[in-house]
DNA sequence: GAGAAAACGAAAACGATTGTCAAAACTGGC
DNA sequence: GCCAGTTTTGACAATCGTTTTCGTTTTCTC
């Protein structure tokens, strides 16, 4: 529908690693876009609930998001200097976190995994 | 050292599941201490920067502490509802995380893993 | 006890995110 | 094409967790 949802959601793609709402912003606007961060952050929150886009927070605490291309379950290995990330599976982990979660009585398990790392790049070249 | 850290650390012990600062800061205010809001973040920087107390974010960003028992590298199955954390280990995660990383060309390789569900308590309670 | 250093806490500042609300863009009849 | 009704948009204000600032208090050291 929105050409707006469509405007942020190819910003993403242009993208191989997670971004903020604001990267994303600031972006658009130096590309001439005369989006406003208002709807920026709606665009991603409608992406992100239709699950469109994968979201994690940052170390400090900011929304950052990427449109991956892998639609099923995955995870992702985040460079820490650069924000390039690869999707990666880990069926062995889905297993463990399963297995934890009804072995201590608990149900209706989910799970967070994010692998983090310097990337080569970013290791040869700093 | 200080009594303040203390006093912040004890009223971690006393909880079995995360807590926010503001959480901690509303306990001790209404337990009679005259404690600053300031101070009770000062002391739970100070806490986990030391590696005393593991801390991790909520879905809406809010950082969250724990003082836990275990003093090795682990992770935790948290209850959605009441925030009961368990203490839980995967050493075949670990490697994974590792291999994985390894795998793209990524070094100095770290993880996140957490588990959610909903306790037993909250699953029959609710 | 005097003076220096560390810890405190109230209030202001910050930065990400959300809420408000009027203007702008779209819609389906006419 | 034009109008009333709906949806989308974006400037701006408000919120909320967290950090800074800065004078005051407490603790240390001699
Ligand atoms: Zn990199
Ligand atoms: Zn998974
Ligand atoms: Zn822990
Ligand atoms: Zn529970």
């Amino acid at each position: 529908m929105s050409t707006r949802r469509e405007t942020v959601r190819q910003a993403l793609n242009e993208s191989t690693g997670f971004r903020s709402a604001q990267d994303l912003y600031a972006d658009l606007r130096s590309e001439g876009s005369k989006i406003g961060l208002t709807t920026v952050y709606r665009a991603l929150q409608a992406l992100s609930d239709s699950g469109e886009i994968d979201v994690l927070r940052t170390d400090d605490g900011e929304a950052v998001y990427r449109a991956c291309i892998t639609d099923t379950h995955h995870h992702h290995l985040v460079c820490r200097t650069c924000g390039k990330a690869v999707e990666v599976e880990g069926p062995q982990v889905e297993r463990w976190a399963d297995a934890v979660g009804a072995q201590h009585g608990f149900t209706d398990i989910t799970h967070t995994v994010e692998v983090f790392g310097t990337c080569a790049a970013c290791a040869s070249g700093e």
